[in-house]
DNA sequence: CGCGTTGCTGCAAGCGTTTACGCCCACAGA
DNA sequence: TCTGTGGGCGTAAACGCTTGCAGCAACGCG
């Protein structure tokens, strides 16, 4: 309990100098010393103070997640993925989810996280947003997923191309006209919206097929939000016969609304989503797969890396995507 | 950047001390002075240094959160209700999954987390676990979800009667043979996972029905081990009209399996499932749903409570659970 | 008027590490 | 033998706070 270096120090022989850089691995100490040394640690099961290192060396320890949701599937995920690596560091994780700026004793993270950290692993959220634009003023390593930012490493998928690819596989399958869910009204400050509906766009214009904002509607990354798209689409004049939906959980709400109309997904009218959620499997949904625990799990080595070498220069890493063909996507009938 | 406390001092024209206490809205401060003193600090941008004031206050300023799984719908979305509470607290929440123990590096959390911490949040994980027991002698406040242990706070449903009470419904519906897909060989060390048989048990015999252990299979909390399960209950002889799932997401498997073979779920086969994932809103599933947000919620409130006070008695809430019927149960046909 | 309170503040001793610096010694080259 | 070199180690000064203790007014009360 009350254990400190002196302890060990005295127990072991040696000055308390010695025993930190023994326990630390650092060169210039006999490696019979540091034996020594370990074995009186681990009998004594001595742990250092976290507090007293961190004020001795200046160095905080910890990075710093900053995520807008963290029960939501995506950013679960990802989080799984950072703390998988993490764990193997000896970097803790703080997790602090942006919360609601509009809520009472809201402390923007910049501020409540300031010389507490090493690093920021910022999780899908605009460069712009209160409390994260901050952050690039500290002067600490930064690692963006889904965006990008002038001398921060980040991450991320291809989001034109995905979308492309979706968008194209239907067109493939003789749709003409393929509607969209989307998540917010455009233009959104978060990138990847911006990029799948580029993708979607492109899709279209390179097939000479025109791009009809009535056949678009919002779904807000929620199930319920891309039944109700799904449902108001429907209910326009000459409805499409496809539509690519930006995220799964909206691809969901999509085929739910879909059957409540007497349609039947993939004979009827054809949809894919976005993300490779388990639940695409089971719900039968073509889908564009993208490797979200690998996402965090680069992230945060990236981040260790920046973490542990300040100058090293930043990377910007764009994982591969997929296509899963399942049975919601069908030939367009005639 | 090197602003330190002695900065504010000097600036305020007052001691460290002073400007520690009113910083700190310790009591003995003179309004005036306080106010001085809050404003310099805002206008130097000045944030006190962790390590400094828990080397020197002898608190952690933090929380470890032991879990299992982090991406799992139920972890999730308790980790999210815990970060909720812990964001307006002044606690750092550090997250730790507890990893598989097979690994190589794998250090167990009570090892890397000691003197780390002021507490600790145990979520669904037995008590003996390697890794989680050692926590205990740390004499540290813990409180645990979905269990309980001597000296510890705990917070969990009523699983017993939640079990019970799908199984009474199933009943009620006129089934007499009703199966269970449950989560691993019985006896395991999960506490819902045995309660929740318990309630299945004593259901179907207070009700004078036979509980037969062939109907029932293990479906590891996934989709797909539902799946599994249920389809192999469907191969058994005399199958079931309807079953019991101890989570959701196993009923949704369960589903996924009547439909491949042709049954339709409700008409067929009756399915309730337990949880309230959202998804079985979109699956019409018939569910036990948990507060699970608020169980984290609570649980965080309980530590913050027992970290202030380490002397505070022990608390064991149990939060009331709802059943929502959907188109997944039907009356039996004869 | 003396004395105990009470409220506010400052002094200074920690808290348990890390690390710059310097010492000592063994060894090699001259 | 003398000197330079470098590995191994210890000394002690930070690191930036918190807090026990003491001091000092101002005040109320007998």
């Amino acid at each position: 309990m009350g254990m400190t270096i002196r302890d060990i120090a005295r127990e072991a022989g040696v000055s308390t100098a010695t025993v930190s850089r023994a326990l630390r691995g650092l060169p210039n100490v006999d490696p019979v010393t540091r034996e020594k040394v370990r074995q009186v640690a681990e009998r004594l099961d001595y742990v250092v103070s976290p507090a007293a290192s961190r004020l001795a060396s200046g160095r905080a320890g910890s990075i710093a997640v900053i995520t807008p949701y963290i029960a939501r599937w995506y950013f679960a995920r990802v989080l799984s993925g950072i703390e998988g690596v993490l764990q193997a560091s000896d970097l803790d994780l703080l997790l602090s989810s942006i919360g609601d700026p509009q809520e009472v004793g809201h402390v923007p993270p910049h501020r409540k996280l300031r010389r507490r950290v090493d690093g920021f692993l910022v999780i899908s959220l605009p460069t712009e947003t209160e409390g994260v634009s901050e952050i690039f003023d500290l002067e600490q390593p930064v690692v963006l997923i889904d965006t990008d930012h002038d001398g921060c490493s980040s991450i991320g998928i291809d989001d034109i191309a995905g979308a492309r690819m979706a968008v194209q596989h239907l067109i493939n399958l003789g749709h003409e006209r393929i509607g969209l869910i989307s998540g917010r009204p455009r233009p959104t400050p978060f990138r990847p919206e911006d990029n799948r509906y580029a993708g979607y766009r492109d899709a279209l214009q390179d097939a000479g097929l025109p791009v009809l904002t009535d056949l678009e509607a919002c779904g807000h990354f929620t199930i319920e939000g891309g039944e109700r798209a799904m449902t108001t689409i429907l209910a326009r004049p000459n409805p499409p016969t496809a539509v690519f939906a930006m995220s799964d959980e909206m691809a969901f709400g999509a085929l739910r609304s879909l059957r409540a109309h007497g349609l039947e997904p993939g004979r009827d009218v054809s949809v894919v989503g976005f993300d490779g959620h388990e639940m695409s499997e089971h719900l039968d949904l073509t889908t564009v797969v993208q490797p979200v625990e690998e996402i965090g799990a680069r992230a945060a080595r990236m981040l260790i890396n920046a973490v542990d070498d300040p100058n090293r220069e930043t990377k910007h890493d764009v994982l591969p995507l997929d296509m899963v063909v399942r049975g919601s996507t069908a030939l367009r009938r005639r």
